[in-house]
RNA sequence: GCGGUCGUAGUGUAGUGGCCUAGCACAGCGCUCUGUGGCAGCGCUAGCGGGAGUUCGAAUCUCCUCGAUCGCC
């Protein structure tokens, strides 16, 4: 991987730059759209390729549980597997450290909009996961069986994925975590970072992430520490404080101790309102569930915010799902349509959201790239 | 015409005298989803066919009535 940087904004810290892959170029600000097991869920391949997708994001631990890894590299690795010839990211499974865990544990997620009372504590361990110095044992999700998830384990299984970067295996905290935990985990996250640039042979791009939580010293520690070590890029992970207005200042502690020249990669945010923001802070890619996962509650994202096609009042309105919009979903079905098919409980729903609302994330960040361009930005 | 069975929210049902200010499922309406659980979670709306009685107390027992359904003539 070779990334350039074609422009730096006078206005903020975003950036116009270009990740060159052995499978392609993505251009930078970039969406990376979730494909957790070797699918964009409802589209195929060459749908999510007319989105203007660039470069996917699949995951490590669920492609572990299913198929198993081994069957992904006999089929000649990811690209070839799920018939994607342009650039693919692995998740390193690190997040489920914490989707499985604490988050499950008390219902919350990376962002904490309700304070709930309730605080982990150094030394506390989730109830279905088991955190240790080498790894993780997790109970799966299919059978109950006991796995074990440690740097090394991700790193070889992300070899055998074969996608162009690959992300550290890291302990992703909760937003309940208090300063002590958070340290602590910090440090194993830390440690596992060397551990995973040790084990890597491949080619392949591997990214550090930088963890702290929400605490700054912990954030500009960790920024410094993965930023000093031979990673290829870097990405932000975490929680993000206690409600997102903390997120660009979070951003900005950050990024101003990574090194310039590589990329940045933002974990797993993305919803519309955040976009320009992250952008401006200096993040070049990120990946989000939002555009995928609300398509099929049947929102739509478009000119007129978002909305939810289920409701009936759209069982009256013959019009494109978004006017003006130039997608093929678009310039060939109407919200009554859409609507009615909700409600029927019809997949195909789901695949015309998909498609629309991935169009539109990538339409959105791409009016964002040419405002960089114009200086406007 | 005679006899039986049955009538609980929009639909399908639980409930056989006090635990029913009537439970559940789906539908309706609303909200929530940020390194994804492929159709989720939470909340709201809405009902004992009608009437009279028995009883401290009735969706539940009795009678009348209306309606549905089955059998017989």
């Amino acid at each position: 991987m070779n990334f350039k940087i074609l422009k730096k904004s006078k206005k903020s810290n975003a950036r116009l730059g270009l990740i060159e892959t052995s499978h392609g170029v993505v251009e930078t600000p970039c969406l990376v759209p979730v494909a957790t097991q070797a699918v964009v869920k409802t589209l195929d391949s060459k749908e999510v390729q007319e989105t203007n997708s660039q470069i996917l994001i699949s995951n490590t631990f669920h492609l572990h549980l299913k198929p198993s890894e081994k069957f992904v590299e006999k089929a000649g690795g990811l690209h070839e597997f799920m018939n994607w010839k342009k650039p693919l990211m692995t998740d390193s499974g690190g997040f489920q450290v914490f989707s499985l865990g604490f988050g499950r544990d008390f219902g919350t997620g990376k962002i904490l909009k309700a304070q709930s009372g309730q605080s982990i504590k150094r030394g506390n361990n989730p109830k279905s996961v088991k955190i240790t110095e080498d790894g993780v044992y997790f109970n799966s999700p299919i059978d109950g069986k006991k796995l074990f998830i440690g740097p090394k384990e991700s790193i070889k299984i992300q070899e055998k994925l074969g996608a162009d970067i690959i992300f550290a295996f890291d302990e992703c905290t909760s937003p309940i975590a208090d300063y002590e935990y958070t340290k602590k985990s910090l440090e194993k996250t830390h440690r596992w970072a060397k551990i995973c640039l040790k084990e890597k042979k491949t080619k392949q791009s591997l990214f550090g992430i930088v963890q702290g939580g929400k605490f700054k010293d912990l954030r500009i520690e960790s920024a410094k520490f993965i930023g000093g070590l031979n990673f290829d890029g870097f990405g932000i992970g975490g929680e993000f404080g206690d409600n997102k207005k903390e997120m660009p200042k979070m951003l900005n502690w950050v990024i101003s101790e990574l090194p310039e020249k590589k990329p940045r990669h933002l974990l797993g945010i993305g919803h519309l309102e955040d976009i320009e923001k992250i952008i401006k802070a200096g993040v070049d890619t990120f990946d989000c569930t939002v555009p995928t996962h609300y398509a099929r509650r049947g929102i739509l994202f478009g000119s007129e915010g978002k909305i939810n096609l289920k409701q009936s009042k759209y069982l009256k309105k013959r019009e494109p799902l978004d006017k003006g919009c130039v997608c093929n979903v678009c310039l060939n079905y109407r919200k009554d349509y859409v609507c009615h098919l909700l409600k029927a409980g019809e997949l195909t729903a789901l695949k015309l959201i998909t498609f629309h609302n991935l169009h539109y994330f990538n339409g959105y960040v791409e009016d964002i790239r040419s405002k960089i361009k114009k200086g406007e930005i």
